[in-house]
DNA sequence: CTGAAAGCGCTTACAG
DNA sequence: CTGAAAGCGCTTACAG
């Protein structure tokens, strides 16, 4: 059994293969008994549009890339869904490569657009290599790349962000309204855009409050369980402790409390740790953990939102300037008001 | 800027469309000389293959659908990997959907077959409506579907899977080794696959090793975290309580410890606790999970494997018995030897 | 080893 | 409102 063709269609329904595209495509501009006898006729053969054809005519891929530094990380996951809610709406495909395979395989990110693979990218690793961000610029599609969570300084690729900065203050607010004084901040990778964001937000927080802020209590990390966990040990290890800690990630936090625990020092009890992001295990964790809420399904809807935008009306002037969505503080168990005993 | 096509090619080569995409495709066939000149006018002219005109002409899609039940679940990201990094080495792109997101856009599943969008399909939903299932089956293109981690019984479709029944027997034995003797299970969602598979060679191996099964030691589950915290209050409440329990997913351990946690129940001292998968964060749970671990990379790898082997040479005959991956048994410290404390 | 030509299955400007 | 025809950019059987 063959599939059928709109030839097909076409010699059922007696009309030409044109008046059934229209018919299929635009149902208004065709008679209603021309309409009637095409839907029948596409019943009976069981048509379905090939898209090859389709693309290939029309000289759109109807699909978008989304590029992740990593598949295996599930910070992502209701990101895509978000993205991937908006697009099939609008009869798009989502297509996922990561950095790491797209350069392994050898390809260049560009040749997604440039191959009719993809009428455009949301691409949500900031790290890019400088060369490969220069060829994207260059590029004749680059109207057709938007960042979302992640983005490039210096580059004028549209994006979609939560609040980082906001993110920051409140969590530097909450901890001082619990009463901590000594608050330490543990980072994510040195390089990564958001690490810089927050640790910068933090610092001013911290100097508008008049908080001391000893070199030690920046801790690196770069956003993994293990990293919190090192960072634990480093805590430990201080001479003069923070009573509380801001971690730029919920795995972050999870790690330097996991660690913790193992070292039987008690959250909250003896240390207030909270992190960002806000992901699904936060809830579940051993304490419960307060974080920094970033809507992960609005950020991929927002961005495919924005991306089809430039994606179906080229020629409207879009504005440029990033989205920037709201976070929230959301209050649990892993941060407590300062006791006494953790001040001696 | 235009991009190039095969003409502008040939045309700075000065040589014709068919040699330019013979030397391209098939480099042995064309002479040195020729080979060159092409090379040197892909460069100049900076051509692409335009990927929608060649999928119209070979009639292939050149990428493939994974069918997840759900986006937002970590389970399936090293999975996802495993699949991409074989499809993408042969020039294949991974397309990603998920059940509910295809029923809700009311498109049929068959469709991305249907309509050229996929050469072949990787389901990692056993749960699928009877009826969708058996549109597939009944399907041309059935010959390129292939389930992996769930199935469907009495299906036909090749699948991936790993030793479930195997991985629950080692389970039952490495407690029982430890000297557990009421042994409870906390099974996955009712109607899965998986969780009829493991619950049922954990009730044989019990009855193989003589020991006592007390219909209330099979709590029901759901693979999830909360499913995990109910259980632990079943647990609690219970008159004759289990001293170790095999949970059927790592998400279940956690969710049973968390809440066995607030409780002040000791894990292992009070009641040792297994999961099954392995996944990323059981190392790093308080305390780290003993589990049973599947290699997700290689079960995506053996997917695309599998699938791609039937999509490019569909008339060869391929086996069409599961592949069965091993699991193995991963001892960390939330299982420990019974102690009389609690057998009293 | 190479070229001329057909054709994959659509959409759309043009003409009526 | 409808049809004939061109063409999107490739690949490949056929002929030489």
């Amino acid at each position: 059994m063959k599939t059928s063709t709109l030839q097909d269609v076409a010699r059922v329904a007696k009309v030409s293969t044109a008046t059934v595209s229209r018919t299929l495509s635009n149902p208004d501009v065709v008679s209603e008994s021309t309409r009637r006898r095409v839907s029948e006729a596409v019943k009976v053969t069981g048509y379905r549009i090939n898209r090859a054809a389709r693309n290939l005519r029309t000289q759109r891929a109807h699909s978008v890339l989304v590029l992740l530094p990593n598949l295996a990380n599930p910070f992502f996951a209701t990101i895509l869904e978000g993205i991937s809610r908006h697009l099939s709406q609008l009869g798009y495909s989502m297509l996922i490569a990561s950095t790491k395979q797209v350069h392994d395989s050898g390809e260049r990110l560009i040749d997604y657009l440039d191959d009719a693979r993809a009428d455009g990218m949301i691409i949500l690793d900031g790290g890019l290599a400088p060369e490969v961000v220069e060829m994207l610029a260059a590029a004749p599609q680059a109207k057709r790349i938007l960042f979302a969570c992640e983005w490039v300084d210096g580059a004028s690729f549209p994006s979609v962000r939560c609040q980082n900065r906001q993110g920051a203050r409140v969590a530097v607010s909450h901890l001082y309204e619990l009463g901590h004084r000594k608050i330490a901040h543990l980072t994510g990778p040195e390089g990564n855009v958001l690490m810089h964001t927050r640790m910068d937000a933090f610092v001013l927080e911290m100097a508008a409050r008049d908080l001391e802020l000893k070199p030690e209590w920046i801790i690196p990390g770069d956003f993994s369980l293990s990293a919190g966990c090192h960072a634990a040990k480093a805590w430990v290890a201080m001479q003069d402790r923070p009573t509380a800690v801001f971690c730029a990630s919920d795995q972050l936090a999870m790690g330097f409390i996991a660690e913790l625990s193992r070292r039987d020092v008690k959250v909250p009890d003896d240390v207030s740790v909270m992190g960002f992001d806000d992901i699904e295990l936060a809830e579940q964790f051993i304490p419960p953990l307060t974080s920094i809420r970033q809507d992960r399904l609005l950020i991929g809807e927002t961005a495919a939102k924005m991306l089809m935008e430039r994606i179906v009306s080229p020629d409207v002037e879009h504005s440029s300037s990033a989205a920037v969505l709201p976070v929230s503080l959301v209050t649990r168990e892993s941060t407590a008001p300062l006791v006494a005993a953790q001040t001696e």
